[in-house]
DNA sequence: TCAATCACG
DNA sequence: ACGTACGTGATTGAG
């Protein structure tokens, strides 16, 4: 009567709560406990419960610490180089326990047995008893228990899809069978684990040996048929592969009787389990358990905390030219979305405006062509707009041609001011981490979904924007700082993005050409030197040929994990000793200037051959911008052959590129920020920094400060903003050791008011767990408490430099804003790019003299600071002119 | 997916 | 005793 056979499911609850843990890593209660583990664990429960039907149920447990020593006496190495998990990991521990009390699943540990026995014993005793067992578990290793009565449920991608192997779903994906598992981890290792096998096999040399030879011992009964190097790797890893069998193998003898009552999955209490899902907040979960099990209306809830998502709106759908009519031409507040197929507001499908909560219009593209929809964005012009990620909405407005830019709030970049380090940003993770949303998602989705998802889309930005203002009021600079800055600019960089760079790819092409050639020569000598062809690009290789064939000595070089580093100050080290050195420094520069932007950056260009980068607002720590696709930002400039890229950007005839640079940014707002004196009154006297500084540091006239001399005080100012050391100064101008220390201490000496405020930076990074620049942003510091010596130096030093590289930032965008007003009256120009410190605006020829003059004269009185700015500005036909 | 490398400020 | 400068993004090789 095998179709009567009772079920046991036994869990991995670890494994399982891992996953959870790791896939919503914001999830908490509005109180703030984190329950992503919990979640995960809750929801794949009730899929097993849906699922499988089981008859049994529990759960094994790995025991902190204890667990792995039998394995660690046969194998020191063994699981080394796992971290161990955060702290909000354990403190979810006590809810899982609550949780399994309502399901009635017993949870099993036992000291020096991990998860994997106790399961694998738990499994042996059912199958004496004739119960099927089904094993739920990420931990591939557990499919050697699989037999016919055994099954593997893996948990793949995802909370709730899971995979199952049976004997012959596992012989087809492995080509071996489950009893040959052990034999293939004995051989192919696993890095994860610490599980050597034998060295030079993988996966798929060794499942060619278990087919043919069927065991491992097989194999080395047979080892004299197996020819070639895999014998030689066999023989010397024999050792190895018979320990890495005893490894990987899961006992069975754990000390543990199964006892059918204890596991009886009939104890489960469907209103106790209501109760706990309520009580953490898993309202999709609510809502499905009574599908699942019966549940007593009374038990269910609906908690007056938690969000709700279910408000209905009006949706109006215009797929009419004469639909807009019905679009109000004087919204006071807005909350604005789109869906595009491409970036930068190209092939827009969906505009969503919503004037309050009640009411939504959505204009499709099909029906309602670009003219139309610039007719209702015109009408914007003084809505104040809500929405998440407005600036790629704008972009669509730019596209068809309407001009609108009153924001008055992104929940994008007001999660990310609120709390810098947040990674998540979609919609969807901001909705899950901060209103405890837990339904569909709702940002890569298809056209239709979106459709569907609109009310809810639009609900759910209503609701942050909401959240977020309560969470500003407390915080007066932030609401300062949004509105004088950080709303302001979105539309500047929305407009600098759309209108994009022109780019001369005739000319890259022939450069192309070029560096082909020079690579070729280049690669040729190399394998001269070497007497053997390689890979020049993988440092591996590369190592080992300069350190092991030429044997170039490799003391004082760095070692990383994979071997000997062939950084390029490491090489520097080495090009006395070898000619290839400097080659290979050669074929570096020139194939990274190929392959990253030669080769590519044509290939980005719009049908206009203009290239369209992207700005974050909510990347850097620190409230700089960044650049991606293309990053613009770090196109070459510091090499001939690299500015040669920079010649690639172009203007339209009749317009030429206007750059404008703020000279030592960082240095100056350093001086303002440690309210040193001094070094402010050096600026104000139009003094040469790096001179002026060499000169006191060694105590000359300024006339007699030698090239070298300059050049190091020019290394110190800038290092010293980011808490350089002396190893790092010796190591950056070749002084000694000693002199550069001897350079530090005087050099605070004479800027007495630097060193205090580096410090002072510190002690606040410390006290109140952050910094912040001039204008209030902030940037949390929570490694500032670190016990780890190397991590707590690495946050102070961060800490000294955020709110000089964050007030830059500040200033910068605050320009930005200003030189748009301006460009504006202008009509024809246009800023097109922002690299930290400088802007490139294109212009027609007739009015670059007045234009530069004039963003000279916007940015150096950006804001009023006790130190002078300065801004250079050039003008040119390509930016490499410039 | 990660580590190494290198482009920029 | 640690390892040695802050902030980014793109490409490549390798497991």
């Amino acid at each position: 009567m095998s179709e009567a056979r009772k079920k046991l499911v036994i869990i991995d609850g670890k494994s399982v709560f891992y996953r959870g843990y790791y896939a919503m890593p914001n999830l908490s209660t509005k109180d703030g406990t984190p329950t992503g583990g919990v979640y995960g664990f809750a929801v794949m429960a009730l899929e097993v419960i849906k699922r499988l039907k089981p008859d049994y149920v529990c759960v094994a447990w790995d025991k902190p610490k204890t667990n792995i020593r039998r394995r660690l006496e046969m194998y020191p190495a063994y699981k080394a180089g796992r971290k161990p998990p955060p702290p909000d990991f354990y403190a979810q521990i006590p809810l899982l326990h609550e949780l399994l009390d309502a399901f009635g699943w017993p949870l099993y540990e036992l000291d020096d047995y991990e998860a994997d026995d106790i399961m694998g014993s738990l499994a042996v005793q059912a199958r004496e008893k004739d119960v099927e067992t089904l094993l739920v578990t990420s931990d591939l290793d557990m499919l050697q228990l699989i037999n016919g009565h055994v099954k593997v449920y893996a948990l793949k991608k995802g909370l709730s899809s899971i995979e199952e192997y049976h004997p012959e779903s596992f012989t087809e994906k492995y080509g071996v069978t489950p009893d040959q598992f052990l034999d293939l981890k004995a051989l192919k290792g696993d890095s994860s684990d610490n599980i050597p096998g034998v060295p030079g096999i993988g996966e798929k040399g060794a499942i060619a040996l278990l087919q043919e030879h069927k065991t491992l011992d097989g194999i080395y009964e047979n080892i004299d048929l197996i020819s070639g190097s895999t014998h030689k790797k066999l023989v010397e890893g024999k050792d190895s592969a018979y320990l890495s069998k005893e490894l990987a193998r899961i006992w069975t003898d754990a000390p543990l009787k199964l006892d059918f009552k204890e596991v009886d999955g009939s104890k489960c209490d469907p209103n106790k389990v209501m109760a706990q899902l309520q009580k953490l907040e898993f309202r999709s979960l609510v809502r499905q358990l009574p599908e699942i099990m019966r549940v007593d209306e009374s038990a269910v809830q609906t908690s007056a905390a938690s969000f709700d998502f279910s408000a209905k709106a009006k949706v109006v759908n215009i797929t009419k030219p004469d639909g807009i009519l019905d679009i109000p031409t004087d919204m006071k507040e807005a909350v604005i979305h789109s869906y595009c197929e491409g970036k930068h507001g190209k092939r827009w499908r969906y505009v969503v405006i919503s004037p309050k909560p009640n009411l939504i219009y959505v204009i499709h593209s099909d029906g309602v062509g670009d003219e139309d929809l610039r007719r209702v964005l015109a009408n914007l012009e003084k809505t104040e707009l809500i929405g998440h990620d407005l600036k790629s909405s704008l972009e669509v407005a730019s596209e068809v041609g309407a001009d609108i830019r009153n924001v008055s709030h992104d929940v994008l970049i007001g999660a990310f001011l609120i709390n810098s380090l947040r990674r998540e940003q979609s919609l969807t993770d901001l909705a899950r981490s901060d209103l405890g949303y837990d339904g569909v998602e709702l940002d890569t989705i298809s056209p239709d979904e979106f459709l569907e998802r609109v009310p809810l889309i639009i609900d759910i930005i209503r609701k942050l924007h909401a959240l977020q203002s309560e969470q500003m009021s407390e915080l007066t600079m932030i609401i300062k700082l949004a509105s004088d800055i950080e709303w302001p600019v979105i539309p500047v960089l929305g407009m600098m993005e759309h209108r994009g760079i022109l780019l001369d790819s005739d000319y890259l092409k022939n450069f192309a050409e070029e560096l082909k050639d020079t690579i070729s020569d280049l690669e040729q000598e190399i394998y001269g030197h070497a007497d053997e062809q390689f890979n020049i690009s993988s440092p591996q290789q590369l190592s080992t040929i300069l350190f092991e064939k030429l044997g170039l000595p490799t003391q004082g070089v760095k070692k990383g994990k994979t071997g000997y580093s062939t950084a390029a100050n490491e090489l520097d080290k080495l090009r006395a000793l070898h000619p290839i050195v400097e080659l290979i420094t050669q074929y570096r520069e020139v194939t990274k200037l190929m392959n990253t932007y030669v080769e590519t950056l044509p290939n980005q260009v719009d049908s206009e051959d203009r290239l369209h980068t992207t700005f974050s607002l909510t990347t850097a720590q620190t409230g700089r911008l960044s650049s991606l696709e293309p990053n613009l930002q770090n196109i070459p400039t510091r090499t001939e052959l690299g500015n040669r890229i920079r010649t690639a950007f172009i203007t339209r005839p009749g317009y030429s590129l206007i750059s404008a640079d703020y000279s030592q940014f960082e240095l100056r707002l350093a001086a303002v920020l440690a309210e040193d004196k001094e070094l402010i009154d050096m600026f104000n006297a139009d003094m040469d920094i790096h001179t002026a500084t060499a000169a006191q540091v060694y105590g000359r006239l300024p006339e007699d400060v030698t090239k070298t001399m300059r050049r190091d005080a020019k290394v110190i100012n800038f290092g010293i903003l980011y808490g350089m050391s002396p190893h790092g100064l010796s190591a950056a101008t070749g002084m000694t050791f000693v002199a550069a220390k001897q350079f530090i201490d005087k050099y605070f000496e004479l800027r007495k008011p630097l060193l205090d405020y580096m410090n002072h930076l510190k002690e606040i990074a410390k006290k109140q767990g952050y910094v912040e620049t001039l204008f209030g942003r902030r940037r949390p510091m929570p490694d500032i408490h670190s016990s780890n010596f190397i991590v707590r130096q690495a946050a102070e030093r961060a800490a000294i430099n955020m709110p000089i590289q964050g007030t830059e930032a500040d200033l910068m965008k605050l320009a930005m804003i200003k030189v748009q007003d301006y460009l504006d009256e202008v009509g024809d120009a246009f800023m097109l790019l922002q690299i930290h410190d400088s802007i490139l605006v294109e212009a027609p020829d007739d009015k670059t003299a007045e234009i530069a003059h004039k963003l000279k004269e916007i940015m150096e009185n950006v804001h009023k600071l006790p130190v002078k700015l300065t801004v250079d500005t050039k003008i040119g036909k390509n930016w490499g002119e410039l």
